[in-house]
DNA sequence: CTGTTAGCGCGTTCAT
DNA sequence: ATGAACGCGCTAACAG
């Protein structure tokens, strides 16, 4: 509550009896400054307890040690983890992350911008909620930008999103593992991207083995009711399946309750996994739930290095997939 | 992708042909400018894309628009709408909120809040992850400094709680309404605050309608592994049951999964509520939660309102509890 | 090695 | 109504 005045390099330098730029140097660790003066300008801001003015330092290295991360997922489950990933490839001491969230709202999303560029941050991480092509948010901004989860439409943008094709590919060749054959798939919801890039991992992998997806087909919704639904109806059309494929954990916990209420064996007599692996859902059921987690914190990382790399002038445009992580759990592996 | 060097408000006055200070003063609304000359000026920043450099005048003005938001919650479920709640208070072009997560870890708190002062916020926000009282920051910090959620040990600081008695009254007042009676509770973890406070609102409601709460009575964790065993419990030792209160939406699901198992029909047979409106959780289950939100970005409001009165240096210490919010939906209702 | 001089970009006096 | 000059706190270039 003592609201007392900062102190400043200049009352440590008066403190030490050194001019303002040798208490600036010594405290900056540089070498052309002698080993006393630097031992006295050290103990004058202990003493002190001097905190640099960043502003100011900033103002005049003309850089400003923080990062916008623009996000707009209401929940923050994906900017969270990104935030994440991004602090620590950043280094916590020297990047700052400046989280805005524009809830979903173009002009929210516009203004977040503006007041970003104002304040010089030195680059922009643009979190989007689905895997779709999202409008770029501009071409030349005076900072580099990263697109993370959500690439860009503009190709010249640099964009780093999970592999979900890949995905379907390792829940396949899990499956597949572990003898299963007759596999079906509850779908998301259509206008995903995830969605289809999860099936066409799956069809293609399964084609491979010489297999095909039993029906039904339909998409449906991110849901534990489509879940539900979508199971009943697998289990009416192709009572010998062995395995499901969700596309969502909370898929994934609808089907599980219907395969209980119905009777049927998890994972005896028909694994189940799925996508995502949020944990409040994937360890809460039973079993747990064998998941892709699509590893946003290394997402994160990823989308810091590139923006380093941007800044130093050295990133090749484009998409870059990241790959996922199969999570095994009891749902498909007993006791697992 | 092009790196152009920023324009300054140098630019712009030279571009309409005035000095600096006439520009400054015509961009600021200030009424000591020709409206011809104003006219000039506005048209040049707009050719340029002019963009005040927030730093400098940050600098300068000895504010920086920036509030810190120190958080601990690893997955952002709280911090997130206190976050959104607190932009929204703050207005969102006047301030900037700066999100670190010390990610439950002393040493990183202490390193963020450094980092955060350096950065001369105006203003900190602590958010915790559970409303036991968590040890302060710092008496005499150089800035105003709101804890939220998760109130300070010390009294002298301001911080602002939901109020989980109140929470714990209305899920009673709720049950009674409806004419239940022999209500049981599946307690949450014993080392939680929110746990206890819970109970105290539930207990002391009951009794002032001459009734107790229906045995068992041990605490567990916050999953649906404990709920699912907890129910059991409940339904072998007191089978006339016929409302369940659970301490977590998890518990709640697990709840609901025994009763479902057992065919205990819900709400019919026995009602079910609970707290936390983790509307992943409560939305998902079959019927969905009537569950207790505690109305996070409310709490944000407030916290930034505090930050904002503490500022002004009109605020009064001590922790402040906020209600709570009863979202009645189908698990205790009927086709709500 | 150290101190002096110049800015960084803006707001704000004060003359004019 | 306009502009020159100063300062915010610090870093960087140059002298000594």
């Amino acid at each position: 509550m003592s609201m007392a005045r900062a102190v400043t390099l200049r009352d440590v330098a008066e403190a030490a009896g050194v001019s303002v730029a040798t208490a600036s140097k010594a405290l900056n660790g540089r070498d052309d400054v002698g080993a006393e003066t630097r031992r006295r300008v050290e103990e004058a801001a202990a003493r002190l307890s001097f905190t640099p003015n960043a502003l100011a330092r900033n103002l005049a290295s003309g850089q400003t040690g923080t990062v916008g991360l623009l996000a707009s997922d209401l929940d923050g489950r994906f900017s969270i983890p990104i935030l994440m990933g991004a602090e620590d490839a950043f280094g916590a001491e020297r990047m700052s992350v400046l989280l805005c969230d524009a809830r979903e709202d173009v002009i929210r999303e516009r203004h977040h911008l503006s007041t970003l560029l104002a304040r010089r941050v030195d680059g922009l991480i643009v979190v989007g909620s689905r895997t779709d092509p999202r409008p770029s948010i501009g071409r030349d901004l005076p900072v580099p930008v990263v697109y993370a989860y959500a690439p860009s439409a503009d190709p010249q943008d640099v964009s780093i999103v999970p592999d979900n094709v890949g995905a379907g590919i390792m829940v396949v060749e899990h499956l597949l593992s572990l003898g299963r054959r007759r596999i079906a798939h509850i779908r998301g919801d259509v206008t995903y991207a995830a969605a289809h890039d999860r099936i066409a991992g799956i069809t293609s992998t399964l084609g491979a083995a010489g297999l095909d997806l039993l029906p039904p087909h339909s998409f449906g919704s991110w849901s534990e009711a489509w879940g539900r639904a979508a199971a009943d109806a697998i289990l009416a059309e192709s009572p010998d399946v062995d395995a499901i494929i969700c596309a969502s954990d909370q898929i994934a916990r609808g089907a599980l309750d219907t395969l209980r209420d119905r009777g049927v064996g998890v994972p005896d007599q028909v694994a189940v996994v799925s996508f995502d692996n949020w944990e409040i859902l994937a360890l809460g059921s039973r079993p747990q739930l064998t998941s892709v987690d699509m590893d946003f914190e290394a997402l994160g990382r990823l989308a810091a290095q590139r923006v380093f790399e941007s800044i130093a002038g050295t990133t090749t445009p484009g998409v870059e997939s990241r790959p996922c992580r199969l999570v095994i759990r009891g749902s498909s592996v007993k006791g697992a």
